[in-house]
DNA sequence: TGTCCGATTGGT
DNA sequence: CCAATCGGACAG
């Protein structure tokens, strides 16, 4: 097992479908305050394609305060709230003033995992990060990681498992039936049969 | 300033 | 199936 930080040419690659695909396997690190580490490996992912892609928050080249880091180089974080209670984690890529991002829709827990149990009201193992909001949830991630930098200390990806390309599945995006054609363009990646994906 | 609604989740 | 819950986006 490597500890060592996803390089910034991983992010900037030109086709968010590849990052996306890439990031199956990788291992999300978010340390709690006492510097311990909690961790999750990515299970699936979900490709957004601003500015054509009506489902992206960055479409027709929507920038507010809230999709601003969109904006910003690969291998920026992008949390959004939403639904009154949920945050969403996304991985930003491509270079500056191109506004696509990887949203991270579940893991599977790999350290910390007392803490992701507390943090999550004590729910089974495979229910504490097999969502976009429960993940957030057990791996205490919001408002305060919007706009960081993955090579930074606060929120990283390390190397970790190599998915095989055969169990790589894809499909339509969950969410956003609002997004006409969009809708089923086959963005959405998982790990066949991992048991922490999430669940629809 | 007012209204509408969401890249979800958990409970009925 | 549906309520929770609130900030963002946009119309006026």
């Amino acid at each position: 097992m490597s500890s060592i930080k996803l390089p910034r040419d991983f992010y900037t690659r030109p086709n968010v479908l590849h990052v996306a695909r890439d990031l199956l396997g990788k291992l999300l690190v978010v340390p709690n305050r006492n510097g311990k580490r909690v961790s999750g490996r990515i299970v699936e992912a979900e490709a957004y394609r601003g500015p054509q892609d009506r489902a992206a928050h960055s479409y027709g080249g929507r920038r507010t305060r809230r999709t601003e880091p969109m904006y910003g180089v690969g291998g920026t974080a992008y949390v959004f709230f939403v639904y009154g209670m949920y945050y969403q984690f996304n991985v930003v890529t491509n270079v500056v003033d191109t506004p696509h991002a990887v949203l991270i829709r579940a893991v599977e827990p790999v350290e910390g995992i007392e803490l992701m149990r507390k943090r999550r009201s004590s729910q089974p193992d495979h229910n504490l990060t097999n969502g976009p909001g429960k993940l957030c949830i057990a791996l205490e991630i919001d408002r305060r990681l919007d706009g960081d930098d993955l090579l930074g200390n606060k929120v990283w990806l390390e190397e970790d498992a190599k998915i095989p390309r055969a169990r790589i599945m894809s499909g339509p995006r969950i969410g956003i039936d609002y997004a006409a054609e969009w809708k089923d363009k086959p963005w959405r990646f998982w790990i066949k049969d991992n048991p922490y994906v999430s669940k629809h």
